[in-house]
DNA sequence: TTCCACTTTCTCATTCAATGAGAAGATTTT
DNA sequence: AAAATCTTCTCATTGAATGAGAAAGTGGAA
């Protein structure tokens, strides 16, 4: 069991637990115990010890086949994070599904990346892209360009130093562009993107404003010939917010 | 700061952080150091160093009040649990929605009761009952009936001798009168439910079979008053559950 | 304003739980 | 059948976790 990695001394065993459990970002499936071991950088005996414990508490699920899997336990906890936004703001998005039959999705901004929170889609067009719990960089989708409009300047600037992905060929990834495109997307409160992510589609999103700072965006994602489509769905997507808006201000019970 | 608690010895590092997890459990909203000490029964020194660290790792949030709540990288990492039934499923299960127009949900068992894992709804119908994350107990409703009816004797057995709670005045818990129903559930193969969780609501659900076993139900909720609508919907169901059954055998990517 | 009650933050000497190499068995591959 | 890989488990050693308590912060009442 070669443990050529770098053994950082100092780590508490909580760390060593999480990163147990963060072995499962961005994988799809089951993982074996030595995987684990290898993904969170531990001995093999200190994963097979934390896993034993995570799986009795619930955090993780042994398959049929000797593997691991994230327990229901973690899902059931992750249903408390963020529940005053996705709660309040599912049942608009559902009737603006109902309304606009275009896939209709929201995220809020984690670090430099959107992260899709709620997705409402059928069979009719399954969803190519963003994926629930998925994220997107924050220039190449409308949602995206939302919430990094939404953040102050250093932050934009910040962002656009970096390397910027380029999904498409159509990808606008100059810094200059972009900064133009963030500033008209403030100056006319929504966001347009054109093959920014696939060649065959587009979105559309607006803001969610909530204590007087850009807490979501809500978008729409439709075929990339349906531009002249958008005159008729924006007004759409702007009575859902502002319906979204509404409740989380007025508010039944007190969450949060 | 009286820990007149039973201080349980012989307990590891990793369960107590899990048990500062837990203490989110059955919360709405955010809790306080000391609250959250309180409910995971751990020292307030021991509380506030290891909310640190999950904090640090993205476990936790803090609010600007001060308070904690789940971060969302509990609620990502939770999209990785069971995700193949859920991610083949919610498409089949909003198709059903816009065509019986009725809330649609689908459970599986975890232990004595039934969890929502998803849900479909609008405005116009709003879930009084059962919330996505949510457990309801396994003899009260549709789609509980069902996992417990594809349960082996030896559970139902133990199921029906535990304290049954009644929801409602209607609600059914003689044990003799509840196993006729499950053997009727067992026959025919779908369950419904009339004024079981509420008096005006009543419940229709069908069995997502997977790899020979019951892996989850899927149901409608709808006004109780409705029930000669049953006909019509049960074959919407039927054809529901085919479709997701035929894309969990046959599969595109290697999920699970 | 001051007082009081409660919460959060942090330190440090002590101890108890975590550690991981390695052995043995199980399973899969060649 | 041998090789390779994975899982399970033990135990002497060590170092990270512990929690009482001090101090600072918060907020409500009078």
């Amino acid at each position: 069991m070669g443990d050529a990695e770098i053994r950082e001394s100092g780590q508490s065993v909580t760390s060593r637990a999480l990163s147990i459990l963060a072995a499962f970002e961005n994988t799809t499936g089951s993982l074996s115990v030595s995987r684990i071991a290898q993904r969170a950088h531990l001995p093999l005996s200190t994963t097979y010890r934390l896993i034993a414990e995570l799986e009795e508490w619930g955090g993780l699920r042994r398959g049929s086949d000797g593997k691991y899997q994230i327990g229901f336990r973690i899902w059931e906890l992750g249903q408390m994070a963020g529940r005053r936004l996705r709660d309040r703001a599912h049942p608009f998005l559902q009737d603006l599904f109902e309304l606009a039959h275009e896939n209709v999705h929201m995220a809020i901004r984690e670090g430099v990346q959107s992260l899709y929170v709620d997705k409402i889609y059928g069979t009719k067009h399954m969803p190519k892209i963003s994926r629930l719990g998925g994220r997107l960089p924050l220039h190449a989708t409308a949602v995206g360009r939302l919430l990094l409009a939404s953040q102050p300047d250093w932050f934009v600037d910040a962002y656009l130093e970096r390397e910027l992905e380029a999904p498409t060929p159509k990808t606008v990834t100059d810094p200059v562009e972009l900064r133009a495109i963030i500033e008209e997307v403030r100056a006319t409160n929504y966001s347009v993107t054109n093959e920014q992510m696939r060649l065959d589609a587009m979105s559309l999103a607006v803001p969610v404003v909530f204590n007087g700072g850009v807490v979501a965006a809500v978008g729409l994602v439709f075929d990339s010939h349906r531009s002249r489509e958008v005159p008729r769905l924006l007004p759409m997507l702007r009575g859902t917010v502002e319906r979204i808006e509404n409740v989380m201000r007025g508010g039944t019970a007190g969450l949060h």
